[in-house]
RNA sequence: CGAGUCGGCAGGACGGUCGCUGUCCGCAGCAAUGCGGAGAGAGGAAAGUCCGGGCUCCUUCGGAUCACGGUGGUGGAUAACGUCCACCGUCCAAGCGCGAUCUUCGGAUCGUCGCGAGGAUAGGGAAAGUGCAACAGAAAGUAUACCGCCAUCGGAAAGGAUGAAGGAUGAAGGAUGAAGGAUGAACAUCUUGGUUCAUCCUUCAUCCUUCAUCCUUCAUCCUUCCGACGGUAAGGGUGAAACGGCGGGGUAAGAGCCCACCAGCAGCCGGGUGACCGGCUGGCUCGGCAAACCCCACCGGGAGCAAGGCCACGUAGGGAAGCAGGACUGAUCCGAUCCGUUACGACUUCCGGGUAGGCCGCUGGAGCGCCGGAGCAAUUCGGCGCCUAGAUAAAUGACCGUCGCGAGGUCCCUUAGCUCUCCCUCUCUCCUUCGCGGGAAAGGGUUGGGGUGAAGGGGCUUCGGACAAAACCCGGCUUACACGCCGGCUUGCGAA
RNA sequence: GCGGGUGUAGCUCAGUGGUAGAGCGUCACGUUGCCAACGUGAAUGUCGUGGGUUCAAGCCCCAUCACCCGCU
């Protein structure tokens, strides 16, 4: 099911800074990723939007572009993971941009991420 | 049709699929919650936070004075306001009128002039006090006196005028004398003649008078210069601003010193609820800035939904202070003094520590729409109908379809106009005929057809669609804004 | 939500309503064989923006924009 729900965000200020003790991030020209495994077999995710981007208008189109992305691409994303997206740049992306940045920065994060915690 | 300016309206519509947040119903579940269905889900500014309220809390909220802050024409509207409406005053002002000057008679220019569409206006008080005004200027505010103008006094020397005296020169006249000459008369006679007198003429001298010119002295007056003591504010020039303006009289020169008109002030009368307006009379004159301090009137207790209340979790039920004194403590400005009232022992405040999860507040309200009444209007009254966001790392998004709006491209249609051609008809000329008629050529009109075709309409297609998002709720203000729409005023062009 | 401050030359800042300034920097000239330092001189401003009050506004008032800070 394509939802997204409460639940699969983060909303309080210790989930964002237990993701952000971490340390752990990646990107490209339009996203910033912060990551943590969890252990609720489910992704969550947590959107930071500063001043910076632009007025109110700006950051409520950033946001519900980076909620629209993640609806459309957590089935192929691996699952049980925080995360924390950042804007890049004031300039907007479009949806599939998002959406890429989403597909290739995510995998990359699980596995900087898994490995570490074996070793 | 267009431009400028001022004001107002509006801020795309319908539908589908996948999602998000509440509400209601049903089912499942102890519950959290899940599933299904229905229905709802950003704005005119939600913004900036510049004002005003509701609501909540504060033992200090009542009253007075002071402080601080705000407001400022009048009347009304309103819960209230710094908002809104109407009116008043002031300023700007297109245009019109009136007057003057010029004129090529079309008009142009000017004005202490009048009216004035429309626009702007934080617009109480400057004779309560303090203060400010650079530079320039004599002087920047109880006026003063630089230049100038004027009176008086004194001085200087020069000039002018008048008068007097004296002198000189010249001219004219008169008088006297002398000389000469002429004429006449008388006398004498020795004389080629003489003497005397009178008159006239000429010359000279002297004196007198008059006139002119010059010189000297004196007096008076005028002008010029200097000084003193005054008068004056008309003029000069400076400045943003100079103690009413303009004209006439008046004066030594001037001045509201006097007079008319205008402006201003005071009083009275009339109109208006009032700001104020109009008229009359009077004595003649008292600048600007208060968005400088200030004075006057009015308003303001403070904090803010993270207000405030409840539940859960959790901590060291730890420490300090206070309780009838007007104390202590504390702070995002809960100001100071005085008076009054009043709560508290299971309380209040602070330090320290803990938790930062949920619920209520929390969306039905100074609410919206329509109709009718009152009012110039803002607004208000009555009736009927309607329910219209409630998020909290913070919901309204993604994709698509149809239509609508604007701009561009392209195609088609209609028509004014232009042009070509043919038919018909009219006028005129020529040929033929007795004439009707016929023929040729030119010009005009009209209908049909072809071409072109401003503007308009339609089809297709491409692009565009602003400013900006609730955060307790209302009333305003301010600012931002794409394509549009409407109205007032002014103005340009065209048509009637 | 509540409150405060700043905006002036390229930079850092002064500036009683009356001609916009200082330091550093820039440029030119001098000095030096060359550079630095030094000396002399010069240029540089919509005083954030738009209105208003005033004869006159960087300064006073209103609105607005941008930035910074504090409290809860």
């Amino acid at each position: 099911m394509l939802t997204f729900r409460k639940q699969d965000r983060l909303r309080s200020s210790t989930d964002f800074k237990r993701v952000y003790e971490r340390k752990c991030s990646v990107s490209n020209q339009w996203l910033i990723v912060y990551g943590l495994a969890n252990e609720l077999g489910h992704s969550r995710v947590g959107l930071s939007v500063s001043r910076k981007i632009g007025n109110a208008v700006a950051r409520n189109r950033f946001k519900r572009l980076y909620r629209e992305a993640f609806r459309a691409t957590r089935a192929e994303l691996p699952a049980g993971y925080d995360l924390i997206l950042l804007p890049r740049s004031s300039k907007e992306p479009t949806l599939d941009d998002v959406k890429d940045a989403l597909s290739t920065l995510v995998p990359t994060l699980a596995r900087r991420l898994t490995p570490k915690e074996k070793s």
